[in-house]
RNA sequence: GGCUACGUAGCUCAGUUGGUUAGAGCAUCGCACUCAUAAUGCGAGGGUCGGUAGUUCGAAUCUACCCGUAGCCA
């Protein structure tokens, strides 16, 4: 009977782009299910977008947008880059779900009844400004220790150290730059040491990696603490059933959204959700996570199931970060790749192949080497595998009208490498794969060898040994087919290519045990180009572009009091109606030392807008003048009317303030854009 | 600071419980071949296995310390 399966990736938080850190994961997990699949196991694959927290709140509001707008665009942007890197999800869902309410809402609740949720007052820095309390990366100041300045509110990245914001120097908040206060709240907590037995045993059981469950007797020999699950108004995320202002902390109902996601896909598939969640079943469950959230995933998730009545992960599989040319990614370097700069030069299974060469099981950081990319791609993929198949096709489809031989120049070069099948299987499920490739690799370089002892170059000029090179030819072509139905998992599109080539259905992994005899091949196209170091160098250039820093000479003037804002769409500029008016009328307000009330003619439609400009312009000199409004700002009550609108002018304020005027020819009512 | 990994040929990595002259792929060099996307095959050079000190008949492998890199410390 085949394998149920349910295998889920981390969820991308939804404030930014995959970049190539990512994909590490993403790809790992989607060849392990592609060759589930390909094996004949039941294998679904779901993800979502991370879509909760103080992070996506404030991003939210920097770009002048709710979160919900953000975490819809974001989630857009993440699926295509998942699809254009050939990550098959079964479903790709979000945090922000009804499933997911109601999964964190009932596994709270159940929780709560079992007695595993406490709640107490705690201290907490608080902005006064914002009126909200801070986490502590949005708190910086100067390091306790060694003084080092701008150091996040937990620990000094120059010296080390770790600290509460309380003890930073000289503390701000990041958000509106205020001193923080202490301010007290009443938190939830998770009673995690109420699981201390349960983990040891379930770590200790094979759950996890070697390297992982060490760490885990670590915390184990400190002692489990309990959880801070809940976090105070304002918060994007779900509200704490019975509280007023209190949500859940965007990490409790994260890794619940692999259960939302899949209960979205049971619902579009009639499948049954608890058959797969209840814990006697025998279904699987791995997740797929990076070494550092091992935390949450091995320590706060399996114990929130088990105290919530629902089954336990079957592997938790951690793996290392990625480093770029044997460093950390750096923006500077141009090696900070976003997954879509990487797409817009460079063939997604290439990464795929490379980084399944050079992955194993265990935690260990993975590099891209982009020198080594190059080559290890080229000579492997395009030299060796396609080569088979390029160099015995063109044999085929010359001389022998695309007919394969009935039968085999070698049988047992077939079956030395069907034998091997079951071995590279293994190393698959293992998630060995860079053993996997290696085996498939050298096989591969056998075919090469056979073909050359053979010589069908030679034989083909003779019409008496002519036979003999169909037979051969038919039998490299059989040995790259098997080759290629092993890779599939890791190049899906080259392995569908040469099902079209070779004229045969897509493959499984059963298939390579019959070879494929007395059958009409296609024509051979180049299955896969090589990879040319001018996209490697055009895609480090345009990382570098997008994301260093714009210019090495620091600002001067009004740049350095204000910088440039970050980006926005056009779609966001489109908002601002931006209009030419005429200044009919100006007068003076009395009891306002600031404003003047300003007539503006639209051309047919009169505005009244009330202006902080007195200290820079006598009313008189304006009467007349065109400029510049926002035609569709919000009226806004103000103390001496209502002001329609706003007109744009430049400067530091005070005297120093220049409205904008068009140039000759600009009419009211025109449009700005 | 504490802890956990890691440090093996120019590059990227294997080295199972300590056991014969330390391996692979790529790169380099020589030769062969010309069917193939200048692909392929044969052969060669290249390493005091981060350093030091120990345990042992024997250490890349075990121990201690040191140096370097990465991560974790809720």
């Amino acid at each position: 009977m085949s394998r149920q399966i349910l295998v889920t990736s981390a969820l991308p938080y939804a404030n930014g782009p995959i970049h190539l850190g990512h994909l590490v994961e993403y790809i790992q997990t989607d060849i392990w299910v592609r060759f589930q699949r390909l094996r004949g196991n039941r294998c679904i694959y779901v993800c979502a977008d991370d879509a909760h927290g103080t992070p996506i709140m404030l991003k939210a509001r920097e770009l002048g947008i709710t979160p919900e707008e953000l975490i819809e665009r974001i989630g857009r942007e993440h699926q295509q880059d998942f699809a254009d890197f050939l990550i098959e999800f079964d479903n790709y869902y979000s945090t922000h779900s009804e499933e997911n309410r109601y999964y964190a809402e009932l596994i709270y609740q159940r929780l709560r009844d079992a007695g595993h949720i406490t709640s107490r007052t705690i201290k907490q820095a608080y902005d006064p400004v914002e009126n909200m309390f801070l986490p502590d990366r949005y708190i910086k100041g100067d390091c306790p220790r060694c003084g080092a300045a701008e150091q996040y509110g937990d620990s000094c990245e120059v010296c080390g150290a770790t600290y509460t914001p309380a003890e930073l120097r000289n503390a701000v908040s990041v958000v509106s730059g205020a001193t923080p206060v202490d301010k007290e709240s009443e938190h939830y907590f998770f009673r995690l040491q109420d699981f201390g037995d349960m983990l040891r045993t379930w770590a200790g059981d094979g759950h996890v990696q070697g390297e992982v469950a060490n760490k885990l007797n670590e915390w184990f020999e400190d002692g489990l603490r309990e959880w801070d699950i809940s976090r105070d108004s304002p918060y994007f995320g779900f509200r704490i059933p019975g509280t007023e202002d209190k949500y859940f902390y965007v990490w409790l109902d994260a890794p619940i959204g692999y259960m939302a996601s899949f209960s979205n896909w049971c619902e579009q598939h009639g499948e049954d959700f608890d058959a797969w969640w209840r814990p006697d079943t025998d279904t699987e469950l791995y997740h797929f996570i990076g070494k550092d959230i091992v935390y949450f995933h091995a320590l706060f998730w399996p114990a929130m199931l088990e105290g919530a009545g629902f089954r336990k992960p079957t592997r938790i599989c951690a793996h290392g970060f990625l480093t770029v040319n044997g460093q950390k990614m750096s923006k500077s370097r141009g090696t900070f790749i976003m997954g879509r700069t990487y797409l817009n030069h460079l063939n997604p299974e290439y990464l795929r192949y490379y980084l399944a060469a050079k992955m194993g099981s265990s935690v260990h950081d993975l590099d891209l080497s982009l020198d080594d990319f190059i080559q290890r791609v080229n000579s492997d993929l395009v030299g060796k595998l396609v080569n088979i198949a390029s160099r015995s096709a063109s044999f085929i489809n010359k001389r022998f009208d695309g007919r394969l031989a009935d039968h085999l120049e070698a049988p047992e070069l077939y079956r030395t490498v069907t034998a091997r099948g079951e071995q590279i299987a293994r190393h698959y499920e293992d998630r060995e794969f860079s053993r996997a490739i290696r085996e498939i690799m050298a096989l591969a370089d056998e075919a090469n060898q056979y073909f050359d002892e053979r010589k069908p170059w030679v034989l083909a000029k003779d019409a008496e040994t002519l036979e003999r090179v169909q037979l051969i030819c038919t039998q490299t072509l059989n040995v790259f087919r098997v080759l290629m139905t092993y890779l599939k998992p890791v190049v899906p599109r080259i392995a569908a290519r040469a099902e079209a080539f070779l004229q045969i259905p897509e493959q499984t992994w059963s298939d390579a045990t019959e070879p494929l005899l007395d059958h009409t091949i296609g024509r051979f196209e180049p299955l896969a180009t090589r990879v040319a170091r001018e996209s490697v160098d055009a895609m480090l250039e345009e990382s570098r572009e997008t994301l260093a820093p714009k210019a090495e000479t620091t600002p001067t003037g009004p740049l350095a009091d204000n910088p440039i804002a970050e980006q926005i769409e056009i779609g966001d500029f489109g908002k601002v109606d931006l209009r030419i008016a005429r200044i009919s009328k100006a007068a003076q307000v009395d009891g306002a030392d600031k404003l003047l009330q300003l007539t503006l003619d639209l051309g047919g439609e009169t505005r009244t807008v009330f202006a902080g400009i007195r200290a820079a312009y006598e009313p008189a000199d304006l009467e007349g003048k065109l400029t510049v409004m926002v035609a569709n700002l919000k009226p806004r009550k103000m103390r001496f009317g209502v002001s329609e609108g706003m007109v744009l002018a430049a400067g530091p304020g005070g005297k120093d303030l220049f409205i904008l005027e068009p140039d000759n020819g600009a009419e009211p009512g025109m449009k700005v854009k």
